[in-house]
DNA sequence: CATATAAGTGGAGGGTTCCTCCGTTTAGCG
DNA sequence: CGCTAAACGGAGGAACCCTCCACTTATATG
């Protein structure tokens, strides 16, 4: 049983001065990742976000669990995405959100390095992105525009491991991501 | 001018004993990837070998140059599976040889590990691969069975990425791997 | 074979990062 | 306001990285 992305709310402390620390690390652990990846020092994420160490771990009891922290709150970033191509055609819309989904994730290096983690928490954010694009290639598979024997995992997992292509430029991820989606097709 | 495979001919040490421990670090090293990561402690690593942190610093200079010796008699498995294929039909050869590059890749951490880093090792082993699998893309665009706008860099990078995809299991990257194949196939 | 020497050895020590302990401080409730 | 649970953070120890330097050894040469 996978907890879902709803169920994955954090527990924030009660106190205000608490909070404001918990807020401080979620965005001083962000731009480090940017920065340096999620294998930035714990000690700088606590001294961007003016707390201590001990602080850090009281909130995040392991590196993992911050990166979770972080990843959650890009994937919530990709799925809503989702409802924003609904006007589209069929193929358009989910062929725009895959391209959102890449380009996102080209710019957001926790969720390049979080798209393939197994815990619990990525588990729950990948079920996230499948529920967000379901409806999306549902629509082009009953548009006759998709091939029908193709589940929204796998497509999902095809553009994640597209997206996160390293060392690459923009022109030849996009043609990688053209030749992909051209794979979902329906056989003429 | 990037370097070629070929020119990455490591030089190994002239005497007896030096060159039994680069071995002992190469062999070391590449199980302690393999159960570890390339992150895996290069003090574990230099008492598997049986030699002192200094032989193995004097060797590889950084983790960076043991993992690029490592990665690099990887490559040439792969790269040597493509003369294991030419008996076949060009499209079954084609795909054989994606298969086996995928199938190897899931095996071997430091390869799905270094498939996206930079450097210009990295880089010499991509051409070496792009080399190894042109002769069979082009056999089976010359045969009418691959779209002809498909350069054998973008197949490569595309198999990589799939090969790349984490936390799943071997029916799903299948499956994957065949709808990206598909979309290398001539358009009916 | 003996010798000289360049090649090669590794443990200690210092720096960085991770992680926990525990005395101290502070927010918030009655 | 007083009390106390929540929250604080720096010190210290462990793990890992990396270099120094005294010591050892393989090998070429006479």
């Amino acid at each position: 049983m996978t907890t879902t992305l709803a169920e994955l709310v954090q527990r924030r402390p009660s106190r205000a001065d608490a909070r404001r620390n918990y807020d401080s690390l979620i965005a001083a652990a962000r731009q480090s990742f940017a920065e340096m990846g999620t294998e930035a020092p714990l000690e700088e994420i606590a001294r961007r976000a003016d707390v201590g160490i001990a602080t850090l771990y009281r909130n995040f009891p392991t590196r993992e669990a911050l990166v979770e922290s972080v990843y959650l709150e890009e994937v919530q970033a990709v799925c809503n995405a989702a409802g924003e191509v609904d006007h589209l055609e069929p193929w358009e819309a989910l062929l725009a959100w895959l391209r959102r989904f890449v380009t996102y994730v080209g710019t957001k290096r926790v969720l390049v390095e979080g798209l393939n983690r197994d815990s619990n928490t990525f588990k729950a954010c990948r079920l996230g992105l499948y529920e967000a694009g379901a409806p999306l290639l549902s629509r082009a598979q009953a548009a006759g525009l998709v091939r029908p024997d193709v589940a929204i995992d796998d497509v999902v997992r095809l553009v994640a491991g597209i997206a996160g292509i390293g060392s690459t430029t923009e022109e030849q991820r996009d043609r990688i991501l053209g030749i992909a989606l051209d794979g979902l097709k329906r056989a003429a």
